[in-house]
DNA sequence: TAGCTGTGTGTCTTTAGAACACTTTCAAAT
DNA sequence: ATTTGAAAGTGTTCTAAAGACACACAGCTA
């Protein structure tokens, strides 16, 4: 049974799923929460997966990827955006693996399955990710040290980043992914590892706090073994009047 | 019979749909690509649709997309590009006359389908839509004329604009828009109709030459009432050239 | 108290955007 | 033949932002 009329009860689509490519930052580096598919006895780095599920047919996209999202982190109020829809027939049945692990938890694995992608980003500190019903472990892992996921997870990361990359510069989304309160150094190291490349200290100050978003909590780092960095808080409110504004900022 | 094992004959899936805003240009305005869904004793604008279908399980997303556009338009090789996937549970069944037409078209109409949005761009002279096999007719309405669609399409066709309006700031696909010769005030004023503003003359002709991904044709406009425009054609190999160094426009 | 480490700061040069008005060429009308 | 209308084509100045670049400071630790 695959159709529904409205307001049937709860049931799942087994032909669309979501997956959430969910980033975190340490102040040092991105990172993306994995689980596993938790055979262990023959561990190999493609039995990784980004967080998804089948959608119900009562809920929108957004609604399961944010409900995958809780599930996994407890979390909800983190920021999410769609990437976009994923669907070769084949692409969750090119490996063994994969169809091996689709037989543990699907009741349909054979089932060709679309995926709507998302990417969120969350503060890395504020928990730690459960396990969930279908997989054995999760947790964070370098964005470096990915090489291999399972079905198209790889794909999906690499337009997530794409996206993430695109978005960063035109919308200061870049404080989900940092404490409270954070110092310019740290929202530097952030622009620079979610861009991939280096950029110039006093221009990147100069350009972050002309746009107006930052207050300054007049507040030191203590018990740092180096001269205090000043703190920050992201200012919603002068961020949401820049918004309506626009800032676009190529041409035309 | 919604599963499938691979290798299975060709089966449409009724959960997931396609859906195509195909954007033309006839060097004055925007038009659309719409389909009516053909109740033509009980005209209504919301009727009016963009043109889509559900896919096959053996064809990927743009395969179907292009499946879709080759059927309507019989043109092969266009522009295509993924807007995202739109799933809210609701989203075909909400108005009357949405429904009257999927009983008429669709083997399951109660069926919950979430559709994958795409947007093409075309020389609206090559060729004149031909009706699909589930609508009555077809033809172009310039967008300044559109005010309601069938089930979410104009939801759809405000996230196509908006992608447009991003996109074509940062690479020149307005190309598949024109056609082979163009002048660049042609140029001119498709920009200024994708972005929805006046641009300056001289600053929009000296920002486009320095791409240098024009070719002059030094070859001129005949039998038109004022002096004669220059025509160019697009450089392919200087584009791609481009493309390949990047051209980011905004900051860091 | 010396050394280490990351913080914080200003100027100059170059590039690109924005604003702005008049002459030219052709066809059509008289 | 002359006039008229309609769009094409063309440069300069001003302003804003990007890019490149180097040294003194504050706090901890050994």
């Amino acid at each position: 049974m695959n159709f529904k009329s409205k307001n049937t009860k709860k049931e799942l689509n087994p032909n669309v799923s979501v997956d959430c490519v969910i980033f975190g930052f340490d102040l040092n580096q991105l990172y993306i929460l994995l689980i596993d598919s938790g055979n262990t006895e023959d561990y190999q780095r493609s039995r990784m997966a980004v967080p998804g599920d089948l959608i119900y047919d009562t809920e929108n996209l957004d609604e399961a990827a944010r409900r995958v999202l809780k599930e996994l982190t407890g979390i909800e109020n983190i920021y999410l955006e769609q990437i976009g829809a994923f669907g070769d027939p084949d692409r969750i049945g090119k490996k063994e693996s994969d169809r091996k692990w689709l037989e543990s938890i699907r009741a349909q694995p054979e089932a060709r399955v679309i995926t709507v992608a998302y990417y969120s980003l969350v503060k890395m500190p504020n928990f730690n990710p459960k396990a969930s019903s279908f997989a054995k472990s999760a947790g964070w892992t370098a964005i470096s040290e990915v090489n291999e996921l399972a079905f198209d997870h790889y794909e999906i990361l690499e337009s997530a980043l794409e996206q993430l990359k695109q978005k960063i510069k035109i919308q200061p989304i870049g404080f989900n992914l940092l404490p409270e309160k954070f110092t310019l150094s740290q929202l530097h190291k952030l622009y620079e590892c979610i861009l991939g490349k280096d950029l110039d200290k006093r221009n990147f100050r100069r350009k972050i706090l002309n746009l107006n978003i930052l207050t300054d909590l007049e507040e030191k780092q203590i018990g740092v073994p180096h001269k205090p960095s000043q703190l920050f808080k992201f200012n919603e409110e002068n961020y949401n009047k820049l918004s309506l504004e626009g800032f676009d900022n190529f041409g035309f």
